[in-house]
DNA sequence: TTTATTCATCGTAATATTGCAATATATTAT
DNA sequence: ATAATATATTGCAATATTACGATGAATAAA
């Protein structure tokens, strides 16, 4: 085997899991960062930020674009890649939901 | 190559990276809701409730215990698994950080 | 048209993850 | 002591991820 039994789950967990996976890199996390940062950047300049190769850095924004945290406009010969706010508000609903299904007040439950 | 090169990175970039490693599989999504659900559980439950093989539930436990997200405590041949709920908090606290870094009602700022 | 710039994609190597059967370990019950 | 129960660990196969050099495609500048 080595495949995820998606089937298994329901779609919220399976969606929840794909989004952190996305953020389960760091130089995702830095490319994040730096696009809350900055605004908007071009892969050339992450290259610069991060000292990973162009590919590298550009296999990462795929990622985080085919997820829609990210998005790409062309201008020239260059690529201006911004955070999608909706789609980055809709993640932190997500993960705000899981966190607060919690109920942290009552820390005497714990096994 | 095929190794993150966690150099390049902070250590706070290093460590939301892990945690969100720890979500990324819905099978732990589905654990960490399970143990809010019903405070705490032991693996058989998780095998009868997922439908994974018991060694597959084991490991997914061992990763959330590495973490510190979950916490066992050994009560004759079984172990009653809960979450921690200090860990919990800090982890909260630490994608509150990243997602309160982009302001959001700031979206005519996209490229 | 040629050259330079920027980015994506392909190919490949190294490593990590997922899943499970088989086995080991540890405790409880008979 | 033996059997039953519950979990962890080992070993392995299938798949996914990470990283980067090389190449391709597309636009801009000379």
């Amino acid at each position: 085997m080595g495949i995820t039994q998606t089937h298994l789950f329901t779609d919220a967990q399976n969606e929840l899991a794909n989004v952190a996976k996305a953020l389960a890199h760091p130089a995702r996390i830095a490319i994040i960062q730096y696009l809350i940062k900055t605004n908007t950047c071009i892969n050339g300049d992450l290259v610069q930020e991060l000292g990973l190769a162009q590919a590298t850095i550009s296999q990462h924004l795929r990622e985080l674009k085919e997820i829609d945290i990210i998005q790409g406009t062309i201008e020239g010969t260059k690529v201006n890649y911004c955070i999608n706010p909706e789609k980055w508000n809709s993640i932190k609903s997500l993960f705000l939901g899981l966190f607060d299904q919690f109920n942290s007040n009552n820390p005497s439950t714990c096994c």
